[in-house]
RNA sequence: GCCGCGUUGGUCAAUCGGCUAAGACGCAUCCCUUUCACGGAUGAAUGACGGGUUCGACUCCCGUACGCGGUACCA
């Protein structure tokens, strides 16, 4: 009865994978494996006939680290290979075929500017895009309207020509969306569409169909997008007589761009600062670098969560999920029809929290591998120490540089402007005396530093608070970082007395 | 234009007819901290509009407005 569910991924080879395509991705993830079923990869290798190179494996290499791994796909083979649309070219022609024969579909000849002039011609005020349907066909040069002979001469001549869908005229096609309800559509108001090109490769809408059929797929989730076609899907599982294994729809709320309106594009990331692919993307048209979210600093439970909650909540008040939580919380039901706007602020604050809430022994590793170009040879348990203690000041993986070099290294620039206007001879004496106080210390540890910097504050006449700041910027070069004795205790006594006295001598 | 789908604060959003309308991001003020954060407290800010149905409507129905998607041999 509970069939085990197959969900497919078909990503567009157009360009990287963006926040609406993984979220996509996610959602299929997530019921796939909620009821214990696969997750299928079928990649879509080609854009308009061409082969797009190294789509397919960015595609992998950006579910990979979302930890989105596919049971079936290109890369892993399984038993309905292959999962290249590419690969697969020769299968559609047959189900094109059949679908002729049957009356559902005709070859139509027209050239692109017979159908450029059809439009011209029929264009009106109140009809700007006049559709090739049921009434137009009847004027156009297809099988339906030529003459036997010559419909054979043509075939003869080996003329180019697509197939197209004969929508029916005066029906309704109704289908359950699994987050809509009820949505349904009049056939006189969809257009024949094509559904195989000129150069013997089907459309998308081909494509889906004869695919989740033949991978028996049982739900397909995807875009909005989709939703105006799907009467013309409906009609094609029906006439292809698969009707009863026509997989339960559900077509996702777009994710829209934070200013102003519109589906969230991939020129929005660079047009308002911050990325839209999961994965640095570079256009191959234009040879332009777009930076994805792994890169700018994300982690991917934090990017994967974001998105889980753009269109979807579990109806508590609760905000971060795992992916585990996620897949046993999410409910199909309950994502919303309305669209949503992305915010880049609620999106890094995701990722802060994961910082905070990741092993400390996870998060260093990750460093190392992201400094691995410093000129520095990092000890896994110092990183790992100081991440604990600067964690909570990054918001990116990128931050933690910026909060924590000095533990590393020497600081290279020094905010002395900001103590200059109260420092004095009696300061300068304390950090002297001080100094050289610091070799008698033994354990170096917080308390002691701590209480030897007081005593002589005391004894100096001078509050220690006010001494604090001036020692920081020795220490770490400016007014940020964990508290003061800390840093001092981490870095090393002789790494302290180093620092003291090398700003002593450029204040 | 037509068709489809939507519409709760600036943003993400809860509510399945009882609302003095949660929570989060962001913002502001305060506390903590003589750094930056974390944390804590407080605050400003929301049901597009008009009709019904109902004892009662943010919730249901109908209009209108607005937004988005589609209207390709793109997906």
């Amino acid at each position: 009865m509970n069939k085990k569910p197959r969900l497919r991924f078909a990503p567009s080879p157009t360009g990287g994978l963006h926040l609406g395509g993984v979220r996509t991705a996610l959602y299929n993830y997530l019921f796939a494996k909620q009821n214990g079923g696969d997750f299928i990869l079928r990649i879509e290798d080609t854009d308009q006939g061409r082969f797009v190179a190294g789509a397919e494996q960015y595609i992998i290499d950006c579910l990979n680290w979302c930890g989105l791994i596919p049971d079936e796909g290109p890369h892993t083979g399984g038993p309905h290979h292959p999962y290249r649309q590419s690969e697969r070219k020769d299968l559609y022609r047959q189900y094109a075929e059949q679908l002729v024969n049957q009356g559902h579909a005709y070859y139509a000849f027209d050239s692109t500017h017979e159908l450029e002039a059809m439009r011209a011609d029929y264009k009106t005020a109140e009809n700007p895009s006049p559709q090739y349907n049921f009434v137009l066909r009847e004027k156009m040069r297809n099988s339906l309207t030529l003459a036997a002979e010559e419909l054979s001469r043509l075939l003869q001549e080996q003329q180019p020509y697509v197939i197209r869908i004969k929508m029916p005229a005066n029906e309704e096609v109704k289908f359950t969306d699994m987050i809509r309800g009820e949505v349904s559509f009049h056939t006189n108001l969809v257009d024949d569409k094509v559904l195989l090109k000129a150069d013997g490769m089907p459309t998308y809408h081909l494509a889906v169909v004869v695919d989740d059929y033949l991978m028996k797929i049982t739900h397909a989730f995807r875009g909005e997008e989709w939703l105006s076609s799907a009467p013309v899907h409906i009609l094609l599982w029906k006439y292809l007589g698969w009707e009863t294994e026509m997989p339960q729809w559900a077509h996702l709320p777009l994710i829209l761009k934070p200013d102003g309106h519109g589906k969230l594009s991939k020129r929005d990331g660079d047009r308002l600062g911050f990325p839209v692919f999961a994965m640095n993307w570079k256009d191959a048209a234009t040879n332009e670098l777009m930076t994805g979210f792994k890169e700018i600093g994300f982690l991917p439970e934090a990017f994967i969560n974001m998105l889980a909650m753009l269109g979807w909540n579990d109806g508590s008040s609760q905000e971060i999920f795992s992916l585990n939580e996620l897949i046993e919380k999410f409910l199909i039901e309950r994502v919303h029809k309305g669209g949503a706007k992305f915010d880049y602020e609620k999106a890094k604050w995701f990722n802060h929290e994961w910082i905070k809430r990741t092993g400390d022994d996870m998060l260093s590793n990750l460093l190392i591998e992201l400094w691995k170009d410093k000129k520095i040879t990092f000890d896994r348990a110092f990183v790992q120490k100081v991440t604990g203690m600067v964690k909570e000041r990054c918001v990116l993986l990128n931050d933690f540089w910026d909060q924590s070099s000095f533990f590393f290294e020497m600081p290279s620039t020094y905010d002395f402007a900001s103590l200059r206007p109260k420092w004095n001879d009696a300061k300068r004496n304390f950090f002297k005396s001080f100094n050289d106080a610091l070799h008698g210390i033994d354990p170096f540890d917080v308390q002691s530093i701590e209480s030897l910097f007081k005593d002589l504050a005391a004894s100096g006449n001078i509050k220690p608070g006010e001494l604090q700041l001036p020692f920081r910027i020795m220490l770490v070069g400016g007014k940020f970082g964990p508290p003061v004795f800390e840093i001092a205790a981490t870095i090393g006594k002789a790494q302290t007395q180093q620092r003291i006295q090398n700003a002593l001598s450029m204040i």
